[in-house]
DNA sequence: CGGCCAACCTGTGCGC
DNA sequence: TGCGCACAGGTTGGCC
């Protein structure tokens, strides 16, 4: 589930439950995930208030207001769950494996079947130069990605558009799934070289990603399979693919008579059309 | 530094 | 029904 839509989705749900709400018991259940848990976890958080709520690439950013930040990436299965508020929670499940609870009776529950996510902890001070968002490149719906600073940063790149896409230091939040929506949007073949669009293509790319992530927000991001969000409601935006998942289906492209394609690059599954997508 | 691959994990769906 | 395999939304460390 988490691209950027869907860590969007996740942000806006939790923060009416977390903002003004003070951490009461902050409980890892296992010594990590794809990193060990930092070790002063519980000691910072514990006892402290949320100031704010937001997400920067793929991380779900929760700052207290002594200035401490707990980032959440949810790797590839992870989902984070709101019990509450009310007087019972559910029973804890099987991959709940990070756990808050607030003084106004709601938990916070990651669960990670995989375990490809993380748990770090920053501050206001020093988040700019944290490994994990030290190298990020620009939010793809900020001031800061435009057809030139895109075209600068593919620049010279020998690697595929695919490959430079998923490249979370030239812009930062896509994934697998809106890379290959936006190509298929912007008519550009995922395996053209990266350094090789001219301005009109990258133009094109431009707002072709914008519209994919903006129309993905609106639909309450696109959790795959069963994933229900905090909201509780399941999302519906993976109804709305066009190419993703799609090989061996008609393009839908009206004059198109083409069938989706896959190839796999990167180690991905790319999905488009060859007839449409140059 | 750029580019590529393996590794990290569990769950699911499919063919046999 | 069971087994084995392919594949899944991401990141990173190591190697050339």
């Amino acid at each position: 589930m988490p691209e950027l839509p869907e860590v969007e989705t996740v942000c806006r749900g939790i923060a009416p439950i977390l903002e003004g709400a003070t951490l009461i018991k902050v409980t890892p259940r296992r010594a990590g995930l794809r990193v060990p848990f930092p070790p002063d976890l519980s000691l910072t958080l514990t006892g402290k208030r949320v100031k704010t709520v937001w997400r920067r690439a793929k991380y779900a950013l929760i700052e207290m207001e002594t200035g401490s930040i707990l980032i959440l990436h949810l790797g590839m299965s992870g989902r984070v769950r709101i019990d509450g508020p009310g007087t019972s929670w559910p029973e804890l499940q099987k991959h709940d494996h990070f756990v808050m609870e607030t003084d106004s009776s709601a938990r916070l529950v990651l669960n990670d079947a995989r375990r490809f996510g993380m748990v770090l902890l920053t501050s206001r001070d020093s988040m700019d130069s944290h490994p994990a968002l030290a190298s990020l490149g620009p939010e793809p719906l900020g001031n800061g990605f435009d057809a030139l600073t895109l075209a600068a940063a593919l620049k010279g790149r020998k690697s595929s558009l695919k490959a430079a896409l998923l490249d979370q230091s030239v812009v930062a939040g896509l994934g697998n799934i809106y890379v290959c929506e936006a190509l298929y949007l912007a008519r550009l073949s995922p395996t053209r070289p990266a350094g090789s669009l001219d301005p009109d293509e990258t133009e094109r790319l431009v707002r072709s990603v914008r519209h994919v992530l903006v129309k993905a927000i609106e639909a309450g991001g696109s959790s795959l399979r069963d994933h229900a969000q905090v909201t509780g409601e399941l999302g519906y935006f993976q109804h709305s693919f066009c190419v993703y998942g799609r090989e061996g289906e008609p393009c839908l492209q009206e004059a198109c008579k083409s069938t989706i394609k896959r190839i796999v690059q990167a180690g991905r599954s790319s999905f488009y059309c060859s007839h449409c997508q140059h």
